[in-house]
DNA sequence: TTGACTATGATAGTAATACTATCTTATATT
DNA sequence: AATATAAGATAGTATTACTATCATAGTCAA
């Protein structure tokens, strides 16, 4: 399946919308690597300026502030992620299949999408993995929420939700298993690297299936039906 | 029970204790009280002096920056919990019963606490759901995990880890699933009060025993035999 | 071709932040 | 009495996170 990936961002996170100027997209893509390499903190607008051959003023046309660039880039990747996702499960029937497409979409997808996408995935995730709670969990995020910041992690949790509910429709909390398994898979992407103490996954070149087999173990146990 | 918790910190977090000096108990009691209303990023020992009478310079001397304020607090508030639930599970036999009291004890303790300890522990509590990460999903943390700032929040875990593989020992992911339960239990404080869309669980007075039942109910699940 | 509009660049300036350094004073200890 | 330590007072610096203004180049419409 080779689809080209431009998840389309709410125009309340932007002054400007970068995807439709040169500049707006040399920010966005030179974010994702600056961010990448030192951090979300030692990333100013002045150094990307720099980076960009633009200046520190240009940027602020389009974003207020760096919160907010940060704020783009989550929504285009769990936008990314569940356009993917709503696309592979399309035609499956099968609840339980769909979860598994789901759960491999979520931990294989960035890594394998950097042809098919304006932005690098791979960093991006690790972008997202380090900093998403960062945005989330503030004193503003209702008010943020109410300005639709979060609405693609919203509708991506739904979705799963949705399966979660037709594997079992008496399950009583899909929405927060949602965002549990989300949170489990960045989590031990994050552990397996950093702190690895925290987890079983280790680190190395099959992580990432670990991580899949992990996140299908939890789903089974959970809705197992005690049907022997 | 009654009992006065004064949890031991890591003496790598700090750069002289503050509970061994008058000043060092104002400085962290009243970073609970104004991190609490103004949030970590509006906080600054430039403030926090003025509040207390004192100055920025002799903040600095107990700790380097308020990062480092922010993880001895952190350290703290997992030490308490720890040390909690190991007290009030020691006599228990069944490790099923003791996960109960530990669930209870997460989703409790802060809350009944204003009285057998110096912090406000509910007022910590709502700043650790909402700084925690910030601490330590960062790319500093390999380091900051060699210097022990997270021993705390490990050994709770552990013991977490512990009781589960206590009640399954064919378990494969008893420390995943530990951290994911903490996790849970500060991620539905959150949502519940912030983004309710994402959980199921209701604000109000009785938050914390849909919590507590939450939790109960997944681990229930992951955890039940086939024996019909 | 003129005029208006827009995107960007160039530059300057400000308030606040996150420190660092030094000097003084008060108090406790030996 | 001498010493050590805790903490207050003050000053200073580099960086950050903006805001404001003005100039310029390209585009499009009358």
């Amino acid at each position: 399946m080779e689809v080209y990936v431009n998840p389309r961002v709410n125009d309340q996170v932007y002054l400007k919308n970068p995807m439709e100027f040169d500049l707006g997209k040399k920010i966005i893509s030179n974010t994702v690597h600056m961010m990448h390499d030192i951090g979300f903190e030692q990333f100013t607008f002045k150094k990307l300026g720099k980076e960009i051959g633009s200046t520190e003023a240009s940027i602020y046309r389009y974003f207020p502030n760096k919160q907010r660039l940060l704020v783009y880039l989550s929504a285009w990747y769990w936008e990314f992620l569940h356009y993917l996702i709503k696309l592979k499960t399309k035609e499956i029937e099968d609840p339980k299949k769909k979860l598994k497409v789901a759960i491999k979409t979520l931990v294989y997808a960035p890594s394998e999408s950097n042809n098919n996408c304006f932005l690098e995935m791979q960093k991006l995730q690790d972008i997202v993995i380090e900093q998403f709670y960062k945005i989330i969990r503030t004193k503003r995020v209702t008010i943020q929420n109410e300005s639709g910041y979060f609405e693609s992690f919203k509708r991506l949790c739904s979705t799963l939700a949705g399966i979660f509910k037709e594997i079992d429709p008496n399950f009583n909390y899909p929405m927060t298993m949602a965002t549990a398994v989300i949170e489990m898979s960045i989590n031990n992407h994050f552990c397996s690297s950093n702190l690895p103490t925290l987890t079983e996954i280790k680190c190395g070149k099959d992580q990432k299936q670990q991580i899949e087999q992990m996140m299908t173990y939890f789903c089974e146990r959970l809705f197992k039906k005690c049907d022997c």
